[in-house]
DNA sequence: CTACTAATTGATAGTTACTATCTAAAAATA
DNA sequence: TATTTTTAGATAGTAACTATCAATTAGTAG
């Protein structure tokens, strides 16, 4: 079973964690916090950081709710055509998220921003979301193996996620709507690069 | 002056150390190779090689022509339609690259797609051509800072070229040219975003 | 060719992220 | 309640990376 106290307890931790970690980068840097100095301020061992967490970076990477995107995301590309696919995952990402997740998620992009050692972490995980697409794209084509051009296209549409992901988390983009913000991010690709007034 | 005897000698040291990793990443694995031994068989101490190289991963990912790639992509962008900038600079990296570079490119890329670690700085490279992209397409269009299409656009275009990159690379592919593989890749995208059969 | 300036090197010592291993405690299971 | 399996914490060790300083080497001016 996987929602037992263990997992609850789990998550927990990270959260704890995590929480801890965002406040002492905030407050003093990213380089100048240590790992043992989040580890005493969560009340664990800094072992314990390294049992939930692979890296330093991860700590603030890490979303309880990253895998159940990923899946999501794989079974919709699956069974339905790739722009609808995102669009009906971008739609329940704006109606299944509440203000706290909203505060946390813009919190953990501000940090990631000034941080060039978390960029780094996070272009890592827009390029799982890559991988990704284009074993699902070459599975409903019944493709054993992913074509060249699949890994293309899982590489725009990760480039694409990181790009609304920005834009969403940026305060002055005002509030829109994740659906909206790839409406005009495909729009932009068209005339861009496949109609011939360039 | 960037061409004197100092800046010579530099890319020599570079290309020295960078041989020698090359070598010991591929027979120990990147991770069993220590800096030191690095060091040692390119016959430099080990703080010379933190002077040339930010990180044990960037020793791998830096490449010579890196520099001009960018600068070539920056102004070919700003002067013509992405499109047309794109399929320019192709045939450009098509038509220039010899025997030997092409070597060299491959074994960085084997050694690449086996250790996660130097993916995830691949990968951030990738980052910089997207940041790249997005303020050349701002400057042409006159904006000041670029706009969230701009952001993804330059986030599509670095994930086109980063499969491009893989696929060129990968022996499989059969010495498919960059150009005929960036128009591969526009056509399963097209396709796969842009039409209503889906 | 020589004297001066500026950059590059190597060596040393120190910090800290991360790993391996072992013991104690807490949760799942019967 | 008893047993088995996970998880936490502590300890010690490795190696990437930084800062600093003395010594060498390249660029420059007379």
């Amino acid at each position: 079973m996987t929602s037992g106290l263990r997992e609850k307890k789990r998550i927990a931790t990270m959260k704890q964690i995590q929480g801890a970690a965002i406040e002492l980068f905030g407050k003093h840097g990213f380089a100048n916090t240590t790992v043992e100095e989040i580890a005493h301020k969560a009340g664990v061992g800094p072992a314990t950081i390294y049992r939930h967490f692979e890296t330093k970076e991860r700590i603030i990477i890490w979303d309880e709710y990253d895998e159940g995107f990923m899946d999501a995301m794989d079974s919709l590309i699956s069974s339905e055509g790739l722009v609808t696919a995102l669009r009906a995952l971008c739609k329940e990402v704006d109606d299944g998220m509440d203000e706290e997740q909203v505060r946390r998620i813009r919190a953990r992009n501000r940090l990631v921003e000034t941080e060039p050692a978390l960029q780094k972490e996070y272009v890592a995980t827009a390029h799982e979301i890559a991988t990704m697409v284009a074993s699902a794209l070459a599975a409903r084509a019944n493709r054993a193996t992913p074509s060249s051009a699949d890994v293309a296209v899982g590489h725009v549409v990760a480039g694409l996620f990181h790009a609304l992901m920005v834009e969403w988390a940026n305060e002055e983009s005002g509030g829109s709507s994740f659906e909206s913000l790839l409406q005009e991010a495909l729009a932009a690709m068209r005339s861009e690069l496949f109609e011939d007034d360039d």
